[in-house]
Order: C-alpha cells, then structure tokens, then sequence
DNA sequence: TTGACATTACTAATTAATTAGTATAAGGTC
DNA sequence: GACCTTATACTAATTAATTAGTAATGTCAA
C-alpha cells in the first residue's frame, strides 16, 4: 500500500544523474564533492552513497567491475531520461498535449530574442519532415 | 532524514486537480467516481480521503465551511500549478533553460501540423511582444 | 607488516505518499 | 424515535526517498 515506482529519477537522481554526464563515470567521492560544491548543506558520503545504490537498483547506473568496482557509469544518456521526464509531465499534467506543454513553457517564462529565432528555426525543421512523410 | 517536502502535487493529487477543475468543488464521493472511470484497479473512497486531507493541509485544496463542509475546492488555478511544474522540470532537468526544454518536447513528440502552426503564431505574439519592450 | 586513511557495505531512522480498514457522525425514511 | 445508508474522521500499514551512523574492507606508505 504505497506508491508505485516509476524508474524515473527523483529531484536528488538527476542531480546525481547531470554529475556523472558532464564529468563521465566516476566515483562516490568525486560524485560526493560536485554535490556539495554549491551548497550551504553539505549532504553525508554515506547518504550518497546509499542513493547511488537505489539508483543500480532501479537501472539508473551501471557499477563497475573488477579495478573499477567503485565506479559508476550512468546506464541512459541524457536525452533518454529528458525525453522520459518531459513524456511524463505531458501525460500527467497537460492531458498529454505537447501543444499545451510548448505553450505554457512560452508564455511563463521569458525566452530571450535569441531562443525564439532558433525555436522558430526547429519549428520550420520539423514542418520541412512533416511534408517529406 | 527524509525528503524535501515542495508543496508541489504528487501524479495522484494531480489527477485530483485535473477532475476539480473540470468538474467544479465537488465533494469526495464525485471524485472517486471520476478517478474510479477508466481504472480497473479501483481507489477505496477512504483512500482518496486521505489524499484530500493531505492536500488540504499542503495548500492545494479548501474546505468548505458550515453546509458546505464536505466540499473541496482547489486554491490555485490550473495555470499556476502548470506553471509551478514546469519551472520544476525546467530547473531540475533542464538548467533552467526554457530553450532545452521546448526543443526535448519538440523534437521528441510527434506535433501535429496545426500545432506546429499555432506554435509558430504564438512566437510571433511573443517576439512582437519583446520588440515593444 | 602494521597503522592511518579512504572507500564500501550494512543498518537504521525519519518523512512523505499511497493505500485502506474501522469507527463515528449525519441524514433521511418508515 | 429507531433504522439504514452515506459521509467523514481516525488509525494504521506499506513502500519509497532521503538522510546518515557504524562496521568492514581495501590501499598505501613508513
């Protein structure tokens, strides 16, 4: 009688999960140290270390073998889990309209001169591939 | 030693909001109906209770006083909440880049041609909106 | 090799979410 | 008013996430 798992990544995953992207398969110690790099609450090794366990068990990352047995290597790339994490909100929040996502992400938040010349850039794109089909 | 609470609806109060801003405050019985329609793993009624207490105490939901008092209201509108988890999702995930986040949502998700063109025209407004400011 | 230090494993406590059972209160019907 | 149904409150169990302490293991230098 609980909630049902997902094998999405939590707030603290993806902290964990951008970490390991950016500086590549590494261990508990450096994860521990770029976690604690810009905050005031440093968070415990061991606390690290038991999400990073979670995080095997659930098929978020890969352990190492042998001489690299305290490495671990993220086991989905980056666009994977954004694309999960973005489906996700779709379905849930915005009755499963991309539309209705795109629009509210627009007119909340402020896109500069730059971002909207280039969304207007793959907007165009993805009209040239819509023909092509 | 537990998590963060963010005041933030869970997926199940979500649902919860989907059904009272559509329908209208409504008492509990209406909205396991409504949750219970296309489920067939049903939700006790005493379960759903205890997620309007909950939300209730979050801040999400308002009771209504005398007659009344068995009818829930949500206390902020759809477009807040909309907005709330997609700043969410755009910090976590993102970088806080509403630039990455649309384009993940674009490129990833099949649009349909009029979306595509209404997004189009929304960026329009937009940019027209930034040339005069 | 042994002691110091770092790494890893194991254990456990706390909070939130989700589920639902039982008990009480409220409401109308005969 | 007694009875029956429904709504509401209270209690509790389970799972996941987050936190961290302690114990065990490994590593490297003196």
């Amino acid at each position: 009688m609980a909630r049902p798992k997902q094998d999405l990544p939590t707030d603290r995953e993806m902290e964990i999960l951008q970490i390991l992207w950016e500086l590549g398969p590494t261990n508990t110690r450096t994860i521990v140290e770029a976690l604690n790099k810009n905050r005031n609450k440093k968070i415990a090794y061991t606390s690290v270390h038991t999400i990073l366990s979670i995080m095997t068990k659930k098929g978020l990352l890969r352990k190492g073998t042998g001489t690299n047995s305290h490495i671990f290597t993220p086991i989905q790339n980056k666009d994977a889990i954004e694309e999960k994490l973005i489906s996700h909100l779709k379905r849930n929040v915005f009755g499963g309209s991309t539309m209705r996502l795109v629009t509210r992400a627009l007119s909340t938040q402020q896109a500069s001169k730059e971002d909207l010349q280039k969304i207007k850039q793959l907007l165009e794109t993805l009209e040239a591939e819509n023909d092509a089909t």
